[in-house]
RNA sequence: GAGGGUGUAGCUCAGUAGGUUAGAGCGACAGUUUGUGGCACUGUAGGUCGUGGGUUCGAGACCCAUCAUUCUCCCCA
C-alpha cells in the first residue's frame, strides 16, 4: 500500500459518521432549547476584518488570532511597500499590506459587530443564537483545538436580569437534556469591582481578577505572592485572603461578602443582581446547580455584571460554557449605550465529557434501517422497487451494491448496523413474497411484498 | 511562548542486556460454505521500525538533530 503522505492541520480533525451523529445530537438539543428561549439563528463570516477582532480579547488574545495573508503580496509593483511593512510583522506589528483578515476568535465579537452595523434594522431587545466554529492559534491539549465549535445566545438590549435568568436556565435545560451534570457558577463583576475599590483602587481590577482567577489551580499563598508582584500592599492582600477564604453555601457566601464589600455602592448592587437570579431561579426544576463562585473572574475584559461558567462534574475537563453581561460592546463599532448579556457552549468539550462519561444514548446511531439484498438481475429489480417505496415513506434503505454471496451481505449489513435486511430471491420472486430478517435477534419471516409497507411504518 | 511523554503492520501494542530472516491480537482478503451473518478452523496480503545523521563488527533498541503527535504550564470553550 501507498504510503499516505498527506495530513491536517495541527489542532483540526475530520468526523466520522457516528462522530458527526453524536455531535448532532449535542447541537440539535442546544439549538433545540435556544429556539424554545425565543432566540433567533444567525450566521457571520467565518473571516472578519483583522480590525474588528484586535485589541477585543486581552493582549494574549490577540496573539492567538489566525491572521490571513493578503493575496497579491507577488505584484512587482508594490514589492518596495510590502517588504518595509513586513519589517513591522516582524516587530510584531500588524499592518494591512500584509494581512488585513482574520478568522473569528469566537462568535461575541463578530455578534457586537453585527448589532452594530444593523442596529437601526434590530427589533429590540434583539435575541440571537449562533452555532458555528471558531479558530484560535493555541497549542492543542486535552479539550483544546485550534477550530472548535461555539454555540452562544446573546440578548441585547435589555439591562433586565431577566435575562440572566433565562440564560441560567438556558444552561441547566441543556445540560439535563443531555445526562451532563454540571455546576454552573455564578458572580458579578461588579462584586470584584468592589474589591478592588476597597484595595485602593479600580485600576486593581485586572490584576486581583488574574490572580484570584487562579486561586484553585495555585492556591493561596501563590495568588497572594501573584498580588505582591503586580503591586498590591499587605494590607490589600489581606483584604483579598479575607474574600477568597469565604465558603458555604450561597446564602452564606452572600451575607460574609456583603460584610466585606456591602457597605461600597458597587459592591451592594453585584450581591443584589446575584440575589436576584438565585432566587428567581428556584421558580424553576432543574438538576444543575446554581452556585456562587466568588473567585470566578473570567479573562475577557468586556463583562461588566453578572458572569457564567459551566464546569462538568466528575470529570477532568476545562470549562465546557461562559459567558456574562457586558454594557457596551458595540460602543467598539461606534454604536454605543447597547448592553447585552450571553452564554455559550462549547461542544468539543461537552462531546469529550459525554464521550468519557458514556452518556450519549444508544438512539443517536440512527443509519440505514432496511438492507435489500441482491441475489440476480430479476431479484433486484423487484428489490429496487420494494426499496423505492419504502424510501417514500422515508424509511432509509439500501439496496447491495452487486449479487453475490448472501454471507457477504450479511456481514455488511453487520459491520453498518443496519437492523433489518429484506431477502428477495428467485423462490420469493415466484410466489411474491419476501423474508424479512431481523438481524439484532435473529428472528425472520416470511411477508407478502405487497405488505411490506405494513412491515416497517 | 516554556517544559515533559510517545512515534514498530490498516488499528492497539510486544520486542527482553545492542546479535541471524522484526512479532502478537484485532481488522482486511480468500477458503471450509453458490439461500442465511455473528462462532470456529485454515490460508494470504500487509513493515526501508517517523525522517536524517552518528556510535558500533553489528542499531527497532544507544547518542544528536528534525518532523509529527500527545500532555502539562500560560490562557481559554
Amino acid at each position: 500500500m501507498a504510503k499516505v503522505t498527506v495530513s491536517l492541520p495541527q489542532g483540526t480533525r475530520d468526523f466520522s459518521a457516528d462522530v458527526v451523529r453524536k455531535r448532532n445530537y449535542i447541537f440539535n438539543t442546544i439549538r433545540h432549547v435556544f429556539e424554545l428561549y425565543g432566540f433567533a439563528p444567525l450566521e457571520t463570516p467565518a473571516m472578519e476584518n483583522l480590525d474588528t477582532l484586535m485589541g477585543k480579547y486581552g493582549e494574549e488574545g490577540d496573539k492567538l488570532i489566525f491572521k490571513i495573508l493578503n493575496n497579491g503580496l507577488d505584484n512587482p509593483v508594490k514589492q518596495e511597500q510590502i517588504r518595509a511593512d513586513f519589517e513591522k510583522v516582524l516587530e510584531g506589528k500588524n499592518t494591512k499590506t500584509i494581512t488585513e483578515r482574520a478568522l473569528r476568535y469566537d462568535l461575541t465579537i463578530p455578534f457586537a459587530r453585527y448589532v452594530a452595523m444593523n442596529y437601526g434594522q434590530l427589533t429590540l431587545p434583539f435575541k440571537r443564537y449562533q452555532i458555528q466554529p471558531v479558530w484560535r492559534a493555541d497549542r492543542p491539549q486535552k479539550g483544546r483545538y485550534r477550530e472548535f465549535y461555539q454555540c452562544d445566545a446573546d440578548v441585547v438590549g435589555s439591562t433586565s436580569l431577566l435575562n440572566e435568568v433565562e440564560l441560567a436556565n438556558i444552561y441547566a435545560t441543556v445540560f439535563d437534556k443531555l445526562g451532563v451534570e454540571v455546576e454552573i457558577r455564578i458572580n458579578s463583576r461588579k462584586i470584584l469591582a468592589a474589591l478592588a475599590e476597597i484595595c485602593g483602587g479600580a485600576d486593581k481590577l485586572t490584576d486581583i481578577t488574574i490572580a484570584i482567577d487562579k486561586l484553585d489551580k495555585i492556591g493561596i499563598e501563590k495568588v497572594k505572592e501573584e498580588l505582591s508582584q503586580r503591586g498590591l500592599s499587605d494590607i490589600q492582600i489581606n483584604t483579598i485572603e479575607k474574600y477568597l477564604s469565604i465558603t458555604g453555601t450561597n446564602e452564606e457566601k452572600l451575607t460574609a461578602v456583603t460584610g466585606l464589600i456591602g457597605n461600597t455602592e458597587v459592591g451592594k448592587a453585584g450581591i443584589e443582581e446575584i440575589e436576584y437570579v438565585l432566587n428567581f431561579s428556584q421558580l424553576s426544576t432543574h438538576h444543575s446547580k446554581l452556585s456562587i463562585d466568588l473567585t470566578l473572574a473570567r479573562g475577557l475584559n468586556y463583562y461588566t455584571g453578572i458572569i457564567f461558567e459551566v464546569k462538568a462534574n466528575n470529570v477532568q475537563m476545562g470549562s465546557i460554557g461562559g459567558g456574562g453581561r457586558y454594557d457596551d460592546l458595540t460602543g467598539l463599532f461606534g454604536v454605543s449605550n447597547v448592553p447585552g448579556v450571553g452564554v455559550s457552549f462549547g461542544v468539543d468539550r461537552i462531546y469529550d465529557v459525554m464521550e468519557e462519561l458514556k452518556l450519549f444514548p444508544e438512539t443517536v446511531h440512527t443509519g440505514v434501517k432496511v438492507l435489500f439484498f441482491n441475489l440476480g438481475e430479476q431479484e433486484r429489480k423487484s428489490a429496487f422497487a420494494l426499496m423505492q417505496q419504502l424510501r417514500a415513506k422515508d424509511i432509509s434503505c439500501e439496496l447491495f451494491h452487486e449479487a453475490t454471496k448472501m454471507d457477504k451481505q450479511f456481514k455488511y449489513a453487520e459491520k453498518k448496523q443496519i437492523p433489518f435486511v429484506l431477502i428477495l430471491g428467485s423462490k420469493e420472486l415466484e410466489d411474491g413474497t419476501c423474508v424479512v430478517k431481523n438481524l439484532v435477534s435473529g428472528e425472520q419471516k416470511t411477508i407478502l411484498q405487497t405488505d411490506i409497507l405494513k412491515e416497517f411504518i
